[in-house]
DNA sequence: ACATCGGCTTGATATGAGTCAATCGCAACG
DNA sequence: CGTTGCGATTGACTCATATCAAGCCGATGT
C-alpha cells in the first residue's frame, strides 16, 4: 500500500512533511512555539493567497506569531471564548461542534490540514462553537486584528480573507442542503465524496484513506444516528461501491457513489 | 389593529421613502434608479456600520450607485450569475434557494428589510444560489469591489463587512444545528421565534405579523414537508401557543414556544 | 494468551415524518 | 354570482430512520 494512499499514514504529527529544511523545531509537549515558515510550507497554496511579493509573504509570516499543538480530544477553543485569532490547521484534524443547552450537540464541520478554523467568532467577538482535535494536531495562530491590518494594506490578503469567509458560507449552505433534502444514504455518499475530494486537493489518494472520526461524529455531522451511518457503509459495501474495514475506507466506484 | 403591528402593512413598496431625484441614467423599464440616501434611511442602523464620520457616510452613499426594484417571484440574481455586488434589502423580502441537479430545491434563508444578500458569491466569484423576491421588493446595490476599496481605507467599514460575513456563518451554523438535531415541532417553533425576534429589532410587533412565505417555503427552509408545517401550526394553535389564520400569525405564548 | 474496553455491526421493533388524497377557504376573475 | 385555482388543512396509511439490544472486532495492557 502506497504511503501517500493513506492520510492517516502520512499525517501523524511525527511525520508531517514540514519544510524539508530538516531541522524540525518541534519541541514535544510545549503548547506554543515559533511558527513554521509559510514560505516553505507545503500547505501554503491552500491557506495563503497567491501572488504575494516576498516582502509581503515575510510580513504574513511575522504576523503568525506562534503555532500550537493540541492533543486528541483537547479543544483549541470553546464556545464563548473571546475571539482573538483564526487558525490554520498545519497537521492533524479538528471537528467543530455546537452545543444545545440540553446537552445535545452537533458537529458542524471537520477541518483537515490546510483548512482554516475560528471564523465563527468574527461576528460577535466570541466563538460560537467548540473546536476539538480529533487526532494530535498542530495549528498556526493568526491574530485576527493583525490580519485585518494586513487586509487593509495588501489587496490580495483582503481578497483571500474574503474568500475564506465566503467559502465557509458556501460550505455551510451546501451542508444545509444536504441536511434538508437528502436521504441518509445520499448524505453518507456525499460525505465520502467530499472527504475524498478534499484529500485529493491535498495530494493524498482520493480513493483510499482512513477516517479520523468515529461513526458517531459522522452521524452527528450528517444529522443521523451512528447505527444508520454504519448501515449505510454496509450497504455501500454490499453494492460494491466502497470497501470498509472500520475506519479504513477504499472507494471502489466513485461514479457509483456520485450517482446515489 | 395598529399600523406598526404588521410588517406586511408597513412595508409595501409604494410607501418606501424613495428620493424624488428623478433622472435615472439606467434602463427605462425601471429595473434600477438612483439609490436613496443612507443618511436618512430608517434601516441605517441595521445595514451600516456605526461611527462613520459624515464624510465617510457620504462616500458610502456614493458607492451605492443604484437601487433596484424586484417584483414578487422575480429573481435578484441566480446561481452561476457572476458576482459583482452585494445587496441590502430596503423593502420587501427575499428567499435564497439552492437547486439540486435533479430539480429538488431548498430554501437556505429568508431576508427581510435591512438584511444583506449576495455574500454567497464572494468565494467563487459566482453566486451559489438564487435570490427570489417573495413580495415586491427593493434593494440597494453595493458593488463589492468598491466596498473592498472602502474596507481598506476605513476600519469600521472593514469590521462591518467582516461582521456581516461572520454573522452569515453563525446564522447558517445555527440552522444546521436545527436541521440536524431538532424535531419538526422544535424547528417550527424556532422559526417563529427567530422571525419574531428579527421583526422586533426592526421595530415591528414581535407577536403579531403576517408571513410572507408559503407553508411550502417554510417547509423547504426547515427540511420538512408543507403538510408537516401545517400540522405543527395546528398543534401550536391547539396548545394555545399561537393563533394562526393562514398567513396571519399571533404569538400568544412566547415562553411556551421557547420551551418546546 | 487473556481480559477489557471503545467503537462498530447487525437485528428486531417503534415512531415521527412523508405520501397520497380529499376537502376547505379565499381571492381573483369573467 | 358562480367558477377557477392556489394554498392550507386534515386524515389514513407507509416508510425511513431512531431506538433498543445483543454481539463482534481489534487495540491495549497484563
Amino acid at each position: 500500500m502506497s504511503d501517500v494512499a493513506e492520510y492517516t499514514e502520512i499525517m501523524p504529527l511525527q511525520r508531517v512533511p514540514l519544510p524539508a529544511s530538516g531541522h524540525s523545531p518541534l519541541a514535544p509537549s510545549v503548547p506554543a512555539r515559533p511558527a513554521a515558515r509559510c514560505s516553505t510550507c507545503s500547505l501554503r497554496s491552500i491557506c495563503m493567497p497567491q501572488g504575494l511579493t516576498p516582502a509581503e509573504l515575510e510580513r504574513m509570516e511575522s504576523l503568525m506569531c506562534v503555532s500550537r499543538t493540541i492533543k486528541q480530544g483537547e479543544s483549541l477553543y470553546r464556545a464563548n471564548d473571546s475571539f482573538q485569532s483564526i487558525y490554520a490547521v498545519r497537521a492533524g484534524s479538528f471537528k467543530t461542534v455546537v452545543m444545545h443547552r440540553d446537552g445535545r450537540e452537533q458537529v458542524t464541520g471537520f477541518h483537515l490540514a490546510g483548512d482554516s478554523l475560528g471564523l465563527d467568532g468574527v461576528c460577535s467577538g466570541k466563538h460560537s462553537c467548540d473546536a476539538i482535535a480529533i487526532e494530535d494536531s498542530n495549528v498556526c495562530i493568526i491574530p485576527f486584528h493583525l490580519l485585518e491590518v494586513m487586509c487593509r494594506e495588501v489587496k490580495v490578503v483582503q481578497q483571500h480573507v474574503h474568500r475564506l469567509m465566503g467559502g465557509e458560507i458556501v460550505r455551510e449552505a451546501t451542508l444545509m442542503m444536504l441536511l434538508g433534502t437528502m436521504s441518509a444514504e445520499q448524505r453518507v455518499a456525499a460525505f465520502l465524496l467530499n472527504l475524498s475530494g478534499r484529500l485529493k486537493t491535498r495530494g493524498y489518494s482520493p480513493a483510499t484513506f482512513n477516517l479520523r472520526m468515529t461513526r458517531e461524529e459522522i452521524g452527528s455531522y450528517l444529522g443521523m444516528k451512528l447505527e444508520t451511518v454504519s448501515r449505510m457503509f454496509s450497504k455501500f459495501q454490499k453494492d460494491g461501491l466502497v470497501d470498509t474495514h472500520g475506519k479504513q475506507i477504499r472507494i471502489l466506484d466513485l461514479e457509483g457513489l456520485a450517482r446515489v
